[in-house]
DNA sequence: TGACTTCTCGTCAAGATGACGATTAGAGTG
DNA sequence: CACTCTAATCGTCATCTTGACGAGAAGTCA
């Protein structure tokens, strides 16, 4: 079987939240095309390689975390004819949500990695190389359709976290703010969304806080509400 | 720049609802590998076409349709190295929703083509060729998804249809039974879900009801309750 | 001690849901 | 034509969930 001229890559929108804020892994291009200009993080797919198994080994090399625990999903794939100028090259993008990292990008061999505000990269269509604008904003958007139905904003949090930790994740991605005694009530109340430890912490100032970790659930019914 | 050998490939799940019934448009393969088993139509993306642009030639092929007004979403990318015996093929999945054909996959060039039911497709895993049944599960479970929070049942309708017709698609897709008197409240007071067209049908016996077409609408708040 | 912050529980009206009764308007039949 | 059958459509009601917001609890900081 002969096959087309190809390349096949995948590249990564990976969010966190840090000081309130939606933010995104960004690097800066240190060759040809789009040289100097920000992308997203990424790489072709080696032979024999998976899909899933490139994204994280991107992942781990850009954020230096060993990726096993990372939320790692597909988003969707890319493959106009012109959006390489080197060639046909489809990009399976993929979604990773990581907590507010203790180190910053460490290990990183991209010419310079740095968190920007996801909401800033947005508004500015012309900011990003390839066509990283739409893919950062599909996956942007998929993450907050998934806050609604999932216990994905968990993904954002350290193994412990108290509610309102929870609620400044879907606060920082959905962009607006909610109400923390509707929105405890909501989280508490869902069944294994969340799971008490029994401790609480007062790292977030005010009255101690209890601890929680991610529960068993999958699926949120009824959905958390987008108001 | 050089690549790697290397294919790639649409493949389409292609479901309708016929006599209260998910069906999926199968092909038999008449050739090598996976000769005579079922599997999904598709093909594979020439060079300088768009992905979606493959896809919608592929469904106007195996339905005969012009395929221009077909809801045609993207599903996921399937790429592991193993998954087709010829050698590294990736294939992109599409989702498309076709109302019930009056004609019957005509003008097709596939061996042989016809409408299966999906759920006796899903409950024999070793039914379909390559990664297939896979593919068909994903596809099916974001068509379940997709019909509680956005109006895409009407695309499994004619340009008109009645509550019930509409409802029957729930049922179909969901593969449990509705109470006609609460859906017919959620549809018609959901605004924009679906527009009266003032005319009324006796095609569904009883009492006529009135004919709608789909409304503006793109999402459903709050979704339909898949209960 | 007192101010301040944040957590957490409560209340209440408005809206949505699920269960189901009842009526309506046609087709089909003797 | 009356009678039956089917399905569409409207209504009722208890229950659940939401959004708005009051109020107390339990820490830190000066």
């Amino acid at each position: 079987m002969d096959f087309e001229p190809l390349g096949l890559a995948t590249d990564l929108v990976i969010l966190t939240v840090r000081d309130g804020r939606l933010q995104v892994l960004l690097i800066r291009r240190g060759i040809p095309p789009y040289q100097g200009r920000w992308a997203l993080p990424g790489g072709f797919v080696r032979p024999d390689e998976d899909l899933e198994t490139t994204a994280r080994r991107e992942l781990a090399e850009e954020t230096g975390l060993s990726a096993e625990r990372i939320h790692l999903e597909q988003v969707a794939t890319y493959g106009a004819p012109d959006r390489d100028p080197r060639g046909r090259v489809v990009s399976v993008a993929y979604l990773a949500l990581v907590p507010d990292l203790p180190a910053p990008v460490a290990g990183s061999d991209a010419a310079s990695a740095s968190w920007v505000d996801a909401t800033d990269v947005l508004d500015d269509s012309g900011r990003l190389a390839f066509d990283h604008h739409r893919i950062l904003a599909d996956a942007v958007e998929r993450a907050r359709a998934k806050l609604e139905y999932s216990p994905l904003a968990t993904a954002f949090c350290p193994a412990e976290f108290t509610i309102s930790e929870l609620r400044g994740v879907y606060e920082a991605v959905w962009g607006l703010p909610l109400d923390p005694r509707n929105f405890h009530r909501k989280v508490t109340k869902t069944p294994n969304f969340v799971a008490p430890l029994g401790t609480t912490t007062t790292r977030d100032g005010g009255r101690p806080a209890q601890l929680f970790h991610r529960g068993t659930a999958t699926t949120l019914h009824p959905p958390m509400t987008r108001t």
